[in-house]
DNA sequence: CTGCTTGCAAATAGTTTGCACGTTC
DNA sequence: GAACGTGCAAACTATTTGCAAGCAG
């Protein structure tokens, strides 16, 4: 399945899925795909930009914006908003919820399964679906309540 | 009690609380709180600028967030971040939860009964407390999602 | 007359866009 | 050589800030 394949493998495959739809292959793409796979977690547009410069150091943030926002597009990747600040991009399949410390900064990231029962629960009584994946719950982590 | 006051009594009391901080009791921070009681609710500091206008033209957006910020610091306001775009203000007496629809815009008000369980349930599970206050729970509603 | 306030302009952060040139297929 | 992609500069939205002039107490 595609999760274990190698990082290098998934940035041909996602090439190899733009091609396929007249899209181009370029060395901006390339390394900002490799930048993503490469990253931890919660980076920001600033952040690729800043690794995919050193290598190439033409490239220009709108490129990374514009890339981000195809693959976007495509289901590739997602970008969530936390609380103040930039938003923060990952890659699709690496679903979850997350918890911000408008406080500390710190991001917890809960797994969906583990948050399902209180958005379901939202659901039954207000008839509203949370969208855990675009924006974050913002609030105060135990460690900075009891300091 | 102060909630059951009128408008204007409750302004003159907010200058007069200025007032006795040393601050000075000028006309657009008069404007200001007036727009603010006016105000339905979730209005935000560029409404608050254009209401001001009226009776004011001279008064600039950035004395708007000044007075906006004065008012918070002193417990009279509060601010709450919406999706994306302008952050909007009211009366702290007025506490509730906003759940937004990220599709259709519309804001729903939750009163923080309904909605503390499902806080409290999280504060539970993950040892988080939300802060409804400042930020909205940003969703798909209802009729945007049987649509 | 002291110093809090304000208007104005400019700076800021994050992101988007117009446009002419470059590159890929 | 079309069509797509990119760099660069400029625009944009929401908000903040520096500064000198303006008022309130």
């Amino acid at each position: 399945m595609t999760t274990t394949k190698s990082p290098d493998a998934r940035v041909a495959a996602i090439l190899d899925q733009l091609a396929a739809r007249g899209m181009r292959r370029t060395s901006a793409r390339q390394a900002i795909l490799e930048a993503l796979f490469a990253a931890e977690s919660h980076v920001t547009a600033e952040d690729i930009a800043v690794e995919v410069h050193r290598r190439f150091p033409s490239v220009d943030v709108s490129t990374v914006y514009r890339t981000l926002d195809t693959l976007e597009q495509l289901g590739i990747i997602d970008h969530t908003h936390l609380a103040h600040g930039p938003a923060i991009f990952h890659l699709a399949d690496d679903d979850h919820q997350h918890l911000v410390c408008e406080r500390c900064g710190r991001v917890e990231e809960v797994a969906p399964e583990k948050l399902e029962p209180f958005l379901e629960a939202l659901r039954a009584e207000f008839d509203f679906d949370v969208d855990r994946r675009h924006f974050a719950l913002v609030g105060i982590c135990a460690a900075c309540r009891d300091r």
